[in-house]
DNA sequence: ATTCGTTCTTGACATTTGTCATTTGATATA
DNA sequence: TATATCAAATGACAAATGTCAAGAACGAAT
Protein backbone atom coordinates (compact mmCIF):
# COMPACT_ATOMS: atom_id res chain seq x y z
CA UNK A 1 0.00 0.00 0.00
CA UNK A 2 2.55 2.37 1.10
CA UNK A 3 5.31 1.79 -1.65
CA UNK A 4 3.19 2.99 -4.01
CA UNK A 5 3.66 6.11 -2.31
CA UNK A 6 7.42 5.65 -1.85
CA UNK A 7 7.89 5.05 -5.57
CA UNK A 8 6.02 8.23 -6.57
CA UNK A 9 8.14 10.48 -3.73
CA UNK A 10 11.39 8.93 -5.24
CA UNK A 11 9.92 9.93 -8.65
CA UNK A 12 9.16 13.33 -7.87
CA UNK A 13 11.90 14.36 -5.34
CA UNK A 14 13.95 12.52 -7.79
CA UNK A 15 16.42 11.78 -5.15
CA UNK A 16 15.81 7.99 -2.37
CA UNK A 17 14.38 8.89 0.68
CA UNK A 18 15.46 7.11 4.19
CA UNK A 19 13.40 5.00 6.15
CA UNK A 20 13.34 7.56 8.86
CA UNK A 21 11.96 10.15 6.67
CA UNK A 22 9.60 7.99 5.09
CA UNK A 23 8.27 6.61 8.37
CA UNK A 24 7.22 10.26 9.77
CA UNK A 25 5.92 10.52 6.52
CA UNK A 26 3.61 8.06 6.24
CA UNK A 27 2.31 8.17 9.43
CA UNK A 28 0.37 11.20 7.68
CA UNK A 29 -1.94 9.69 5.46
CA UNK A 30 -4.67 7.32 6.41
CA UNK A 31 -5.93 4.24 3.86
CA UNK A 32 -9.07 3.64 2.46
CA UNK A 33 -11.16 1.70 -0.15
CA UNK A 34 -13.70 2.50 -1.62
CA UNK A 35 -16.50 0.13 -3.95
CA UNK A 36 -17.17 0.72 -7.47
CA UNK A 37 -19.41 4.32 -7.74
CA UNK A 38 -18.82 4.86 -4.08
CA UNK A 39 -18.17 8.89 -3.38
CA UNK A 40 -14.63 10.19 -1.89
CA UNK A 41 -16.12 13.67 -2.53
CA UNK A 42 -19.91 14.56 -3.22
CA UNK A 43 -20.99 18.37 -4.32
CA UNK A 44 -21.86 20.69 -1.51
CA UNK A 45 -19.09 18.76 0.90
CA UNK A 46 -16.27 20.23 2.07
CA UNK A 47 -12.68 18.40 0.19
CA UNK A 48 -11.20 17.72 3.55
CA UNK A 49 -8.58 15.63 2.06
CA UNK A 50 -5.67 15.71 -0.50
CA UNK A 51 -6.26 12.25 -2.02
CA UNK A 52 -3.17 9.56 -3.54
CA UNK A 53 -4.87 6.53 -5.46
CA UNK A 54 -2.89 3.74 -5.05
CA UNK A 55 -4.65 1.47 -6.91
CA UNK A 56 -7.94 1.86 -8.88
CA UNK A 57 -9.76 4.44 -11.00
CA UNK A 58 -11.80 7.68 -10.29
CA UNK A 59 -13.89 10.23 -12.09
CA UNK A 60 -14.21 13.90 -11.03
CA UNK A 61 -17.24 15.61 -12.31
CA UNK A 62 -19.80 18.37 -12.15
CA UNK A 63 -23.38 18.36 -12.78
CA UNK A 64 -24.70 21.05 -14.97
CA UNK A 65 -28.11 22.44 -14.46
CA UNK A 66 -29.48 20.09 -17.27
CA UNK A 67 -28.29 17.41 -15.17
CA UNK A 68 -26.14 16.42 -17.52
CA UNK A 69 -22.44 14.88 -15.90
CA UNK A 70 -19.54 16.73 -17.39
CA UNK A 71 -15.74 14.72 -16.43
CA UNK A 72 -13.46 17.05 -15.17
CA UNK A 73 -10.73 14.58 -14.19
CA UNK A 74 -9.88 11.06 -14.33
CA UNK A 75 -7.63 9.06 -12.26
CA UNK A 76 -5.76 5.67 -11.87
CA UNK A 77 -2.62 5.22 -9.91
CA UNK A 78 -0.22 7.73 -8.65
CA UNK A 79 -2.85 10.47 -9.03
CA UNK A 80 -3.92 12.86 -6.37
CA UNK A 81 -7.70 14.00 -6.70
CA UNK A 82 -9.43 16.32 -4.82
CA UNK A 83 -10.64 19.74 -5.30
CA UNK A 84 -7.64 22.57 -4.79
CA UNK A 85 -10.34 25.29 -4.03
CA UNK A 86 -12.45 23.68 -1.36
CA UNK A 87 -9.58 21.90 0.55
CA UNK A 88 -7.31 25.31 0.53
CA UNK A 89 -9.89 27.80 1.09
CA UNK A 90 -12.15 25.32 3.28
CA UNK A 91 -15.39 25.90 0.50
CA UNK A 92 -18.07 23.50 -0.49
CA UNK A 93 -16.66 21.67 -3.87
CA UNK A 94 -18.79 21.95 -6.98
CA UNK A 95 -17.62 18.69 -7.58
CA UNK A 96 -18.22 14.50 -7.36
CA UNK A 97 -15.43 12.59 -7.37
CA UNK A 98 -16.46 8.52 -7.32
CA UNK A 99 -14.92 5.64 -7.45
CA UNK A 100 -15.01 3.73 -11.25
CA UNK A 101 -13.39 0.91 -10.41
CA UNK A 102 -12.68 -0.31 -6.35
CA UNK A 103 -10.22 1.75 -5.32
CA UNK A 104 -7.34 2.32 -2.98
CA UNK A 105 -6.47 5.37 -1.47
CA UNK A 106 -4.21 7.23 1.28
CA UNK A 107 -6.08 10.09 2.77
CA UNK A 108 -4.17 13.41 3.62
CA UNK A 109 -5.60 15.87 5.52
CA UNK A 110 -4.79 19.60 5.20
CA UNK A 111 -3.30 20.02 8.60
CA UNK A 112 -0.94 17.14 7.91
CA UNK A 113 -0.32 18.41 4.14
CA UNK A 114 0.57 21.86 5.41
CA UNK A 115 2.88 19.85 7.96
CA UNK A 116 4.56 17.86 4.71
CA UNK A 117 4.52 21.36 3.15
CA UNK A 118 6.78 22.78 5.57
CA UNK A 119 8.93 20.00 5.12
CA UNK A 120 12.01 19.96 2.82
CA UNK A 121 11.42 16.50 1.16
CA UNK A 122 8.01 16.98 0.76
CA UNK A 123 7.58 20.62 -0.50
CA UNK A 124 9.60 19.71 -3.40
CA UNK A 125 7.55 16.52 -4.14
CA UNK A 126 4.53 19.29 -4.11
CA UNK A 127 6.09 21.80 -5.60
CA UNK A 128 6.88 19.16 -8.75
CA UNK A 129 3.35 17.84 -8.35
CA UNK A 130 2.09 21.17 -9.26
CA UNK A 131 4.44 22.43 -12.06
CA UNK A 132 3.32 19.06 -13.92
CA UNK A 133 -0.05 19.29 -12.93
CA UNK A 134 0.32 22.88 -14.50
CA UNK A 135 2.36 21.57 -17.25
CA UNK A 136 -1.08 19.16 -18.22
CA UNK A 137 -3.52 21.30 -17.72
CA UNK A 138 -1.82 23.81 -19.95
CA UNK A 139 -1.78 21.32 -22.56
CA UNK A 140 -5.42 20.26 -22.27
CA UNK A 141 -6.88 23.85 -22.50
CA UNK A 142 -3.83 23.68 -25.71
CA UNK A 143 -5.56 20.46 -27.31
CA UNK A 144 -9.34 21.89 -26.35
CA UNK A 145 -9.15 25.49 -28.03
CA UNK A 146 -6.93 24.02 -30.88
CA UNK A 147 -7.58 20.60 -31.71
CA UNK A 148 -11.11 19.01 -33.21
CA UNK A 149 -13.05 16.61 -31.34
CA UNK A 150 -11.14 13.68 -33.38
CA UNK A 151 -7.60 15.24 -33.02
CA UNK A 152 -8.39 15.08 -29.12
CA UNK A 153 -9.50 11.70 -29.34
CA UNK A 154 -6.04 10.36 -31.13
CA UNK A 155 -3.85 12.43 -29.18
CA UNK A 156 -5.66 10.71 -25.79
CA UNK A 157 -5.16 7.64 -27.65
CA UNK A 158 -1.47 8.23 -28.60
CA UNK A 159 -0.66 9.57 -25.17
CA UNK A 160 -2.97 7.73 -22.48
CA UNK A 161 -3.52 4.55 -23.96
CA UNK A 162 -4.64 3.13 -20.94
CA UNK A 163 -7.32 5.44 -20.18
CA UNK A 164 -9.16 4.36 -23.08
CA UNK A 165 -9.43 0.98 -21.44
CA UNK A 166 -9.86 1.56 -18.40
CA UNK A 167 -13.14 3.79 -18.49
CA UNK A 168 -16.81 3.56 -20.25
CA UNK A 169 -16.58 5.74 -23.51
CA UNK A 170 -19.50 7.56 -22.42
CA UNK A 171 -16.62 9.16 -19.54
CA UNK A 172 -14.00 9.32 -22.38
CA UNK A 173 -16.30 11.65 -24.33
CA UNK A 174 -17.70 13.58 -21.59
CA UNK A 175 -13.60 14.29 -20.61
CA UNK A 176 -13.08 14.80 -23.87
CA UNK A 177 -16.21 17.82 -24.08
CA UNK A 178 -18.31 15.85 -26.91
CA UNK A 179 -21.40 13.27 -27.05
CA UNK A 180 -20.81 9.87 -27.12
CA UNK A 181 -22.21 9.16 -30.51
CA UNK A 182 -19.49 11.18 -31.69
CA UNK A 183 -16.87 9.36 -29.73
CA UNK A 184 -18.47 6.16 -30.95
CA UNK A 185 -18.19 7.41 -34.84
CA UNK A 186 -14.81 8.45 -34.58
CA UNK A 187 -13.33 4.58 -33.46
CA UNK A 188 -15.69 3.57 -36.15
CA UNK A 189 -13.92 5.76 -38.51
CA UNK A 190 -9.94 4.67 -37.21
CA UNK A 191 -10.29 0.89 -37.96
CA UNK B 1 7.20 50.27 -11.25
CA UNK B 2 8.05 47.72 -8.29
CA UNK B 3 5.26 49.28 -5.95
CA UNK B 4 3.05 46.97 -8.56
CA UNK B 5 5.31 43.72 -7.36
CA UNK B 6 5.34 44.93 -3.66
CA UNK B 7 1.64 44.84 -3.94
CA UNK B 8 1.27 42.04 -5.72
CA UNK B 9 3.50 39.95 -3.02
CA UNK B 10 1.07 41.42 0.15
CA UNK B 11 -1.74 39.88 -1.56
CA UNK B 12 -0.39 36.50 -1.59
CA UNK B 13 1.80 36.06 1.26
CA UNK B 14 -1.16 38.14 3.23
CA UNK B 15 1.11 39.64 5.46
CA UNK B 16 3.10 42.82 4.84
CA UNK B 17 6.53 42.05 3.71
CA UNK B 18 9.19 44.21 5.10
CA UNK B 19 11.19 46.95 3.81
CA UNK B 20 14.41 44.64 3.84
CA UNK B 21 12.90 41.59 3.06
CA UNK B 22 11.51 43.84 -0.04
CA UNK B 23 14.66 45.36 -1.14
CA UNK B 24 16.27 41.68 -0.99
CA UNK B 25 13.39 40.09 -3.25
CA UNK B 26 13.92 43.51 -5.58
CA UNK B 27 17.08 43.34 -6.67
CA UNK B 28 16.57 39.76 -8.06
CA UNK B 29 14.03 41.26 -10.47
CA UNK B 30 15.28 42.93 -13.98
CA UNK B 31 12.71 45.44 -15.39
CA UNK B 32 12.13 45.90 -18.81
CA UNK B 33 9.94 47.20 -21.38
CA UNK B 34 8.35 45.80 -24.53
CA UNK B 35 7.36 47.93 -27.31
CA UNK B 36 3.63 46.96 -28.99
CA UNK B 37 4.23 43.64 -30.87
CA UNK B 38 7.65 43.03 -29.48
CA UNK B 39 8.21 39.21 -28.77
CA UNK B 40 8.93 38.30 -25.27
CA UNK B 41 9.41 34.91 -25.92
CA UNK B 42 9.74 33.46 -29.16
CA UNK B 43 8.97 29.94 -30.12
CA UNK B 44 12.61 27.44 -30.54
CA UNK B 45 13.85 29.30 -27.60
CA UNK B 46 14.50 28.66 -24.30
CA UNK B 47 11.80 30.65 -21.58
CA UNK B 48 14.59 32.12 -19.19
CA UNK B 49 12.30 34.36 -17.21
CA UNK B 50 9.36 34.17 -15.10
CA UNK B 51 7.78 37.13 -16.41
CA UNK B 52 5.90 39.47 -14.03
CA UNK B 53 3.47 42.17 -15.96
CA UNK B 54 3.87 45.44 -14.39
CA UNK B 55 1.63 47.47 -17.04
CA UNK B 56 0.47 46.23 -20.45
CA UNK B 57 -1.01 43.70 -22.22
CA UNK B 58 0.47 40.25 -23.78
CA UNK B 59 -0.78 37.37 -25.23
CA UNK B 60 0.73 33.86 -25.22
CA UNK B 61 0.29 31.36 -28.26
CA UNK B 62 1.14 28.90 -30.27
CA UNK B 63 0.73 28.07 -34.42
CA UNK B 64 -0.28 25.17 -35.63
CA UNK B 65 0.75 23.12 -38.92
CA UNK B 66 -1.88 25.50 -40.68
CA UNK B 67 -0.05 28.52 -39.91
CA UNK B 68 -2.85 29.27 -37.74
CA UNK B 69 -2.40 30.97 -34.03
CA UNK B 70 -4.02 29.90 -31.16
CA UNK B 71 -4.12 31.91 -28.13
CA UNK B 72 -3.23 29.72 -24.69
CA UNK B 73 -3.48 32.76 -22.89
CA UNK B 74 -3.63 36.46 -22.01
CA UNK B 75 -2.48 38.46 -19.77
CA UNK B 76 -2.63 41.95 -18.25
CA UNK B 77 -1.26 43.92 -14.76
CA UNK B 78 -0.32 41.34 -12.22
CA UNK B 79 -0.33 38.22 -14.16
CA UNK B 80 2.76 36.24 -14.81
CA UNK B 81 3.76 34.69 -18.27
CA UNK B 82 6.36 32.49 -19.43
CA UNK B 83 6.99 28.56 -20.29
CA UNK B 84 6.82 26.52 -17.14
CA UNK B 85 7.86 23.66 -19.02
CA UNK B 86 10.51 25.35 -20.72
CA UNK B 87 11.69 27.08 -17.87
CA UNK B 88 12.00 24.47 -15.73
CA UNK B 89 13.30 21.81 -18.26
CA UNK B 90 15.41 24.39 -19.94
CA UNK B 91 14.08 22.84 -23.25
CA UNK B 92 12.44 25.24 -26.21
CA UNK B 93 9.23 26.34 -25.86
CA UNK B 94 6.42 25.95 -28.31
CA UNK B 95 4.84 29.39 -27.49
CA UNK B 96 5.53 32.84 -28.79
CA UNK B 97 4.65 35.68 -26.31
CA UNK B 98 3.56 39.02 -27.31
CA UNK B 99 3.06 42.37 -26.34
CA UNK B 100 -0.29 43.74 -27.39
CA UNK B 101 0.30 46.98 -25.45
CA UNK B 102 3.36 48.59 -24.47
CA UNK B 103 4.37 46.85 -21.64
CA UNK B 104 6.76 46.51 -18.36
CA UNK B 105 7.77 44.19 -16.94
CA UNK B 106 10.07 42.00 -14.37
CA UNK B 107 11.97 39.32 -15.09
CA UNK B 108 13.05 36.58 -12.66
CA UNK B 109 15.66 34.41 -14.00
CA UNK B 110 15.66 30.63 -12.83
CA UNK B 111 18.86 31.05 -10.40
CA UNK B 112 16.87 34.14 -8.70
CA UNK B 113 13.41 31.78 -8.80
CA UNK B 114 15.04 29.20 -7.12
CA UNK B 115 16.64 31.18 -4.42
CA UNK B 116 13.36 32.77 -3.78
CA UNK B 117 11.32 29.48 -3.35
CA UNK B 118 13.81 28.62 -1.01
CA UNK B 119 12.79 31.93 1.11
CA UNK B 120 10.29 31.78 3.08
CA UNK B 121 8.17 34.68 2.47
CA UNK B 122 8.57 34.09 -1.53
CA UNK B 123 7.48 30.26 -1.39
CA UNK B 124 4.46 30.88 -0.13
CA UNK B 125 3.52 33.81 -2.58
CA UNK B 126 4.14 31.15 -5.30
CA UNK B 127 2.41 28.23 -3.60
CA UNK B 128 -0.60 30.24 -3.38
CA UNK B 129 0.03 31.47 -7.05
CA UNK B 130 0.37 28.22 -7.97
CA UNK B 131 -2.94 27.25 -6.29
CA UNK B 132 -4.64 30.33 -8.08
CA UNK B 133 -3.35 29.35 -11.25
CA UNK B 134 -4.40 25.86 -10.73
CA UNK B 135 -7.90 26.43 -9.57
CA UNK B 136 -8.27 28.99 -12.78
CA UNK B 137 -7.14 26.35 -15.63
CA UNK B 138 -9.15 24.22 -13.90
CA UNK B 139 -12.61 26.30 -14.42
CA UNK B 140 -11.15 27.30 -17.75
CA UNK B 141 -11.57 23.12 -18.58
CA UNK B 142 -14.32 22.91 -16.87
CA UNK B 143 -16.35 25.79 -19.13
CA UNK B 144 -14.42 24.62 -22.20
CA UNK B 145 -15.72 20.89 -21.83
CA UNK B 146 -19.25 22.03 -20.49
CA UNK B 147 -20.53 25.14 -22.09
CA UNK B 148 -21.21 26.16 -26.04
CA UNK B 149 -19.37 29.11 -27.51
CA UNK B 150 -22.15 31.38 -26.61
CA UNK B 151 -21.86 30.35 -23.07
CA UNK B 152 -17.83 30.93 -22.94
CA UNK B 153 -18.24 33.92 -24.18
CA UNK B 154 -20.84 35.10 -21.69
CA UNK B 155 -18.85 33.64 -18.51
CA UNK B 156 -15.74 35.72 -19.71
CA UNK B 157 -18.17 39.02 -20.45
CA UNK B 158 -19.30 38.01 -16.97
CA UNK B 159 -15.95 37.28 -15.06
CA UNK B 160 -13.63 39.48 -17.16
CA UNK B 161 -15.26 41.95 -18.81
CA UNK B 162 -11.87 44.34 -18.83
CA UNK B 163 -9.81 41.18 -21.29
CA UNK B 164 -13.31 41.89 -23.93
CA UNK B 165 -11.79 45.71 -24.09
CA UNK B 166 -8.12 45.78 -23.71
CA UNK B 167 -7.96 42.74 -26.12
CA UNK B 168 -9.00 42.66 -30.42
CA UNK B 169 -12.05 40.09 -31.24
CA UNK B 170 -9.97 38.25 -32.79
CA UNK B 171 -7.55 37.24 -29.75
CA UNK B 172 -10.36 36.64 -27.58
CA UNK B 173 -12.29 34.76 -30.19
CA UNK B 174 -8.75 32.24 -29.96
CA UNK B 175 -8.89 31.96 -26.36
CA UNK B 176 -12.23 30.90 -26.09
CA UNK B 177 -11.53 28.48 -29.46
CA UNK B 178 -14.08 29.55 -31.53
CA UNK B 179 -13.34 31.84 -34.93
CA UNK B 180 -13.67 35.36 -35.30
CA UNK B 181 -17.05 35.37 -37.11
CA UNK B 182 -18.38 33.12 -34.27
CA UNK B 183 -17.49 36.21 -31.47
CA UNK B 184 -19.03 38.83 -33.80
CA UNK B 185 -22.53 36.92 -34.50
CA UNK B 186 -22.56 35.84 -30.57
CA UNK B 187 -22.03 39.52 -29.96
CA UNK B 188 -24.84 41.52 -32.07
CA UNK B 189 -27.01 38.55 -31.48
CA UNK B 190 -26.90 39.42 -27.23
CA UNK B 191 -27.50 43.28 -28.32
C1' DA C 1 -28.77 -20.78 -20.99
C1' DT C 2 -31.82 -16.90 -20.08
C1' DT C 3 -32.90 -12.59 -18.62
C1' DC C 4 -31.92 -8.01 -17.39
C1' DG C 5 -29.55 -3.89 -17.65
C1' DT C 6 -26.07 -1.23 -19.44
C1' DT C 7 -23.08 0.42 -23.04
C1' DC C 8 -22.17 0.92 -27.66
C1' DT C 9 -23.59 1.52 -32.45
C1' DT C 10 -26.17 3.35 -36.17
C1' DG C 11 -29.20 6.29 -38.99
C1' DA C 12 -31.85 10.50 -39.82
C1' DC C 13 -32.09 14.96 -38.95
C1' DA C 14 -31.24 19.55 -36.42
C1' DT C 15 -28.10 22.83 -34.74
C1' DT C 16 -23.87 24.93 -34.12
C1' DT C 17 -19.85 26.50 -35.78
C1' DG C 18 -16.46 27.08 -39.54
C1' DT C 19 -15.01 28.90 -44.06
C1' DC C 20 -14.82 32.00 -47.71
C1' DA C 21 -15.77 36.25 -50.02
C1' DT C 22 -17.25 40.71 -49.64
C1' DT C 23 -18.61 44.92 -47.43
C1' DT C 24 -18.53 48.15 -43.79
C1' DG C 25 -16.32 50.82 -40.41
C1' DA C 26 -12.74 52.84 -37.90
C1' DT C 27 -8.10 54.63 -37.40
C1' DA C 28 -3.85 56.28 -38.61
C1' DT C 29 -1.08 58.76 -41.67
C1' DA C 30 0.47 61.25 -45.60
C1' DT D 1 -9.13 65.68 -46.81
C1' DA D 2 -7.89 61.64 -49.02
C1' DT D 3 -6.09 57.25 -48.71
C1' DA D 4 -4.18 53.06 -46.95
C1' DT D 5 -4.76 49.56 -43.62
C1' DC D 6 -6.72 46.61 -40.48
C1' DA D 7 -10.53 44.89 -37.60
C1' DA D 8 -15.17 43.72 -37.54
C1' DA D 9 -19.64 42.52 -39.65
C1' DT D 10 -22.36 40.03 -42.89
C1' DG D 11 -24.28 36.59 -46.08
C1' DA D 12 -24.14 32.05 -48.31
C1' DC D 13 -22.80 27.75 -47.91
C1' DA D 14 -20.08 23.63 -45.96
C1' DA D 15 -18.56 20.76 -42.32
C1' DA D 16 -18.61 19.14 -37.66
C1' DT D 17 -21.05 17.82 -33.94
C1' DG D 18 -25.36 17.19 -31.22
C1' DT D 19 -29.86 15.04 -30.49
C1' DC D 20 -33.14 11.55 -30.62
C1' DA D 21 -34.71 7.00 -31.39
C1' DA D 22 -33.99 2.37 -32.32
C1' DG D 23 -31.41 -1.77 -32.37
C1' DA D 24 -27.08 -4.69 -31.39
C1' DA D 25 -23.61 -6.31 -28.37
C1' DC D 26 -21.92 -7.41 -24.09
C1' DG D 27 -21.72 -8.71 -19.05
C1' DA D 28 -23.56 -9.75 -14.74
C1' DA D 29 -26.65 -12.27 -12.19
C1' DT D 30 -29.87 -15.78 -11.66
Amino acid sequence: MYETLRHYINKYASTEISDEDFEEIKIKFIPKHYGKKEYLLQEGEICKYAIFIVKGAVKQYSIDNKGIEHVINLGTENWWVGDRQSFTMLTPSPYNITAVEDTDVLLLNKQNFDELVTTTVFSIVFRNMDYSNQVATQKRINSSISLTAEERYQQLADTNPSLLQRFPQSMIASYLGVSPETISRIRNKAK
